[in-house]
DNA sequence: AGAAAAACGTTGTTTAAGCAACACAGGAGA
DNA sequence: TCTCCTGTGTTGCTTAAACAACGTTTTTCT
């Protein structure tokens, strides 16, 4: 957000990233709980004080560098929010939330599976945002709001599942979601364009 | 110096930490007369003006690297100032330096090769005070700067020659190197303590 | 339960880094 | 030669980080 806009001061810049890298070694090492702001402060060798004036305590912390992390992978994919709903992008989505998901299974510390409803919360947020977006590109739709939701969820729904066990690829992943969506829609949508021919 | 002493303000050393290490990568890529303060700031994400807060130069910043650089050597080899002269430690001295000259030799870019007589200064004024400190253990020695300053020399030369064609292990040059001090000594030193039966 | 210790969250003040601007010194090229 | 350009040091002012201190809450230990 205010990172790209204001192109802020590089103290800012290097006390975040001290604290974020500091937040991922003890994340590995003692997890979560386990870590304290003390902690964090001493490994990043900043200023307890510092830290309050960047967040109010270390779960913002852990909820900016999710987000920013997912937000990495969008990028990767070239998936921006004011694009318009076709397969290309859906699948990109997709697989950013698949590999997003990956990531987060890998080196999510065994301690703190409590704390992945916080997780998915914030990722379906921005799941569905980006849908709704979409959304706007589609003639005569009615219920934007439940068809995001709904869209948004199986998308979120297919990428845990295969991040928790990858029995198949995430192509097809991908191209079982897109089908089931574009179904789905037809019941919603009359002359939706094509998803699937591509 | 005042890194241990005074125990500096961590931005300082952040400051100084990133200084070095974008220096470090730039003289490896272009080399020390290529590169300007510029480039090390920009690379650093330090502003320039904070650069001449801490160094006049980057010549200064050049050899303050080095002489930290050596003395991380003499630390690691327990080669302090205050001890007595003795094969244990003109052993660990010679060891120092030989290690030390290998890693400047490796890293030191083709087109700096005009900078190597500064570096000879700076690191034989080291040498030159460790034997010059260990020699007040020595009784009945007379004319010790000439004494320091022939063997620092002969230690220093033995390192440079070493680093350059390593075609003897370690050891043999400090034994060689030992053997020749001690015997050197005692055309200047009466009843000196037997330097090499260890 | 109760005491001690550790972590929290906040504050006022000091200090270092950022920033923009300046005059100045080479060097390159028309 | 003149001009343009890039790098150099330096300056005054602004802003973020350090620091020490405080009362409070939570943890830990016995």
């Amino acid at each position: 957000m205010s990172n790209s806009l204001t192109k802020l001061d590089p103290r800012v810049r290097r006390t975040r990233k001290l604290l974020k890298q500091a937040f991922m070694d003890l994340m590995s090492e003692k997890g979560f709980d386990a870590m304290t702001v003390q902690d964090i402060t001493e490994r990043a060798d900043i200023n307890r004080a510092t830290f309050y004036a960047h967040y109010t305590d270390k779960f913002e912390l852990h909820d900016q560098m999710l987000i920013e992390w997912f937000q990495k992978q969008l990028a990767h994919y070239n998936v921006t929010q004011k694009a318009n709903f076709c397969a290309g992008n859906l699948r990109n989505l997709i697989y950013a939330v698949c590999d997003f998901m990956k990531q987060i299974n890998g080196s999510c510390h065994p301690a703190d599976i409590q704390y992945k409803p916080a997780l998915e919360d914030l990722i379906h947020a921005e799941l569905y945002s980006i849908i709704y977006g979409w959304l706007q590109s589609v003639e005569g739709i009615n219920k934007p709001d439940i068809v995001s939701a709904s869209v948004s969820w199986s998308i979120f729904g297919a990428g845990l599942q295969w991040s928790k066990q990858t029995s198949h690829s995430k192509e097809d992943v991908a191209e079982t979601v897109i089908r089931l969506v574009d179904s789905g829609l037809r019941t919603q949508v009359h002359n939706l364009p094509e998803l699937i021919g591509d």
